[in-house]
DNA sequence: TTTT
DNA sequence: TTTT
């Protein structure tokens, strides 16, 4: 069946990145939305979507990204449950990211960074940043449960 | 900003439509999108996603599908939250549909509602479907509040 | 850069099925996607999007439908142009296909090929249907060249 | 039936704004889309896709962008075909788009229209970009033949 | 060059 | 007929 979700919006908070047991990368962060209509005090609110990426691409991701970038991403949508320390059963709708596209300029990154006293890795190119200063980044399997 | 999702899947329950105050017609409804891939016991999960669809095509929708039917889906993501009755802040993160194609057949349709034993309205030409005994349904603005 | 299409319709033919120099399956194919919206004389055209897929999903593709079955496709615009034999530059905009689904229960399959006359491989459980009776594929890298 | 595109990329000219004899506005433009994957000679090459714009939507889109602007754009694929002047039948394959959003930040895009020595609209409240010097726009039935 |  |  069809599951294909297509966003742009900016990223709330840096991605936080972690390592399953067996050493496989996750990336977890939320993109921010912005609707185009605009509710009754005439501004635009967001829509705040929960997102996991996987492997070599999250690690990428996490490297070229942080709190604020502008980012294109594609994949998936996931649903799981879990029950919380107060016993309650709480249910997730979430993105699995199995493409991105960075959309800042290398001169927006680099203010984005120095606003936030960020340390990212430069786009360079032994790391898949293009000849335009953007990075590009497939990957084939996202499918390993968390 | 985009914000799109496409998914085909089957309705877990027949639509739940109901009116706002103002006379404005709301369906909800859960569509399941079974996985590509297989889990460790070689089955095809499911994605359980919850959907809003508003106005004459929440209407038509929840007559002429019912639980079990395969359908298309297009919308947008949304994310919500509230407070529940343990005092607890909710999560939701729901797909607001506004655009649908029923991917059954008349044959089809006709089977999975007698197996239901239900009283679904006809696809009959004045309530839209086409000469191929499928409807499709755009709605223009569905960005109310609920 | 994002370049995302889904689509849901019927294969005007049977799949075209053939093999590069390097024994790559490819398979090429028109797709009948019906437009929401009624002409003039209040009838829905089609739009005819012509499709390739590669390797092994070429072949699954290929061998689970044929004329007239209704799929959902998700893939990759691409254009490219070469000069016809009149010395004239045409120019071809078509969708690479990475994922599909079928559409048909295995009923209206059975139905659409004996209508054709037709020899499509049955879906067994050796060739990747599931247990409702569909097939569903994903490929990984479908960038060749043709 | 489903028909949905989503795409990232630029400009390869400014859009081309006409109207039609009951007055309607329609823009076409021409978005390069890079590939995610390399080619033989390592680099990234496009893909070409031309496009529709209607209405108020037409207007906006030409005023707030320009040759090599950086948008989204979202729609469906339609086809058409018509007899050129040496009497043989052109097929067509276009995206008639629905929605879009500027991805360039103002400082990007007044750069990019000093380099081109545009004369473009400024981006001001009245005219619809938000707080963050972007603006939105949605269209409700771009379905007109042309 | 088109499907239902 | 192509953008960065």
């Amino acid at each position: 069946m069809i599951n294909r979700v297509v966003l742009t919006g900016r990223l709330t908070k840096d991605v936080e990145l972690r390592y399953t047991q067996s050493g496989t990368a996750v990336g977890t962060f939320t993109i921010a939305v912005q609707r185009s209509f605009k509710n009754e005090n005439n501004e635009r609110e967001s829509d705040f979507i929960d997102a996991v990426i996987w492997r070599k691409a999250a690690e990428n991701f996490a490297n070229f990204t942080g709190k604020g970038a502008l980012v294109a991403v594609e994949g998936r949508l996931q649903t799981r449950n879990y029950e919380n320390n107060q016993g309650q059963r709480v249910y997730v709708t979430e993105l699995v990211v199995d493409n991105f596209s960075l959309l800042e300029s290398r001169a927006e990154a680099d203010k984005r960074r120095a606003e936030n006293g960020q340390q990212e890795q430069r786009q360079s190119n032994q790391t898949g940043s293009n000849q335009f200063g953007r990075s590009e980044v497939n990957i084939s399997d996202d499918d390993l449960p968390f």
